[in-house]
DNA sequence: GAATAGTTCAACCATTTGGTTGAACTATTC
DNA sequence: GAATAGTTCAACCAAATGGTTGAACTATTC
C-alpha cells in the first residue's frame, strides 16, 4: 500500500487548481474530484459544500499575496528597497503560481461584500510607516508630490497587471510563452527605475 | 402603444450588463431575460444560444477598448501626448463603464485560444510608428533605455490596474466610492508624470 | 478480536440550466 | 381583408449540477 497524501490535502490542491483555472462559477465539483482522483462525495465529507471548499482555497490564496506585501511595506528599510523587494516578491510568486493574482482579484470583484470583512480582519491596510515615509520624502523635497496611496498603486499596478492580463498582452505583443517570461523578468529592474527615475534622462 | 426600443437591442444591453457583472459562467439566461423585461425564448430567437449572445457582447466590448488605444499609438503626435491621450481615454471610459476592463481581461484569460484569432483579425498589434518613436527617443538620448513593449506595458498597467482591481484596492485603502473616483481622477496627471519624470526630483 | 470512530464510494435525488416547441399575436403586403 | 412573414410567450424537456444517503471498508482502541 503506497503512502498517499492525505485525501483532504489532495482535495485542497485539486480545488485550488480548478478554482484558479475556472473561477467559482466555472468550477465543477466533479472536475475537482477527478483532479484529486477521488469520489465526489469525499469533497462534501471534508468540506461541507462548494462554498466552504471555495472559501478555504480563496483565503489561502489571499494569504499568499497579502501578508508578505504588507510586511515589507511596514518594515524599517528605505523606500527604494521596499519597492525592489515587492517587485521581486511578486515576480517570484508569479513563476510559481501564474494564475493566483487574476484569481484573487476576479473573485474579489465578484463578491466584494463577502470578502470585505475577511480582508479587513486580516489587518490588511496600508501601514502608517509607509505612508509617513512617502510623506517625509515629499516634505523634505526628495520626491515629487505624491500620496502614499498613489505611490502604492503605481508599484502594484506595474507588477500585477502583466500577470493578470497575461493572455491579452501576450496576444497583442505576439510573444511566445518563453518570451513572456523573459519580458516579465526584465521588469524586475524596469519597475523600480521607472517609479523613481522616470524615463527622461 | 409606447415606442419601445427594439427587443434585440434590449437583449443586447441586458446581456452586456449581466455578462459584465457575472462573467460567462456566472450569467444566467433567465437573468438576462428578466433584465431585458422579455421572455427567455426571445434570447434564443435573436441570438441562437448563450455562446452567440456572449460572443456578440464580448466582441463589442473589445472594440470599445482596443481600436482607440491603437489608433492613438499609431497617430503622428509626440510620445508624451500619446501617453496623455491614452490615460484620458481609459479614465473617461471607466467612468462610463467601470466593469468593462475587468470583463474583457478575465474572459480573455478563460478562453485564450478562442479569442486569439478574433483579436488577431482586428489587426490589434503594437504599431510600428510607436515602436520606432520609443527607439528613436532612446537612441537620441532623450529616454533611458527601454523597449516599446515595456513602455506600453507600463502605461497600460498604471491605467487599468486600479480599474480591474477596484474592490481589492478600495478595501485596502479604505476609500468610499466617491473617494475612489477622486483617487482615479488624480491619476490622470500622476501617470504621465511618473512615466516620464519619475518621482525623484 | 470485538467495538468504535473515521473514511470511502456507488447510487440516488431535487433543482437549476440551457434550450425547444407550438400556438397566438402583430404588422405588413397584396 | 386574406395571406404572409416576423415576433412574442407559456409550457416543456433533457442534461447537468450540487448535494445526500447508506452501506462497506479500514484503522485504532480496549
Amino acid at each position: 500500500m503506497p503512502i498517499e497524501k492525505e485525501t483532504e490535502q489532495k482535495i485542497f490542491e485539486a480545488a485550488q487548481k480548478i478554482f484558479q483555472k475556472s473561477g467559482f462559477e466555472g468550477a465543477r465539483m466533479q472536475e475537482i474530484a477527478d483532479e484529486a482522483g477521488i469520489n465526489k462525495s469525499m469533497l462534501h465529507y471534508y468540506y461541507r459544500n462548494k462554498d466552504t471548499l471555495f472559501m478555504t482555497v480563496f483565503q489561502s490564496s489571499v494569504k499568499k499575496i497579502m501578508p508578505q506585501l504588507f510586511g515589507t511595506l511596514a518594515s524599517d528599510i528605505p523606500l527604494r528597497e521596499k519597492v525592489e523587494q515587492i517587485v521581486e516578491f511578486y515576480h517570484d510568486m508569479f513563476l510559481k503560481n501564474p494564475q493566483l493574482p487574476a484569481f484573487v482579484i476576479y473573485e474579489m470583484n465578484q463578491h466584494p461584500q463577502r470578502f470585505k470583512d475577511f480582508i479587513g480582519s486580516m489587518g490588511v491596510q496600508l501601514p502608517e510607516v509607509f505612508i509617513d515615509q512617502v510623506e517625509d520624502a515629499v516634505d523634505s523635497g526628495k520626491l515629487r508630490s505624491i500620496t502614499g496611496d498613489q505611490f502604492f498603486m503605481n508599484v502594484v499596478s506595474m507588477c500585477m497587471m502583466p500577470m493578470i492580463a497575461r493572455n491579452m498582452v501576450q496576444t497583442v505583443l505576439q510573444l511566445t510563452d518563453d518570451e513572456y517570461i523573459d519580458f516579465l523578468n526584465e521588469r524586475r529592474k524596469i519597475i523600480p527605475s521607472v517609479i523613481f527615475n522616470g524615463l527622461i534622462i
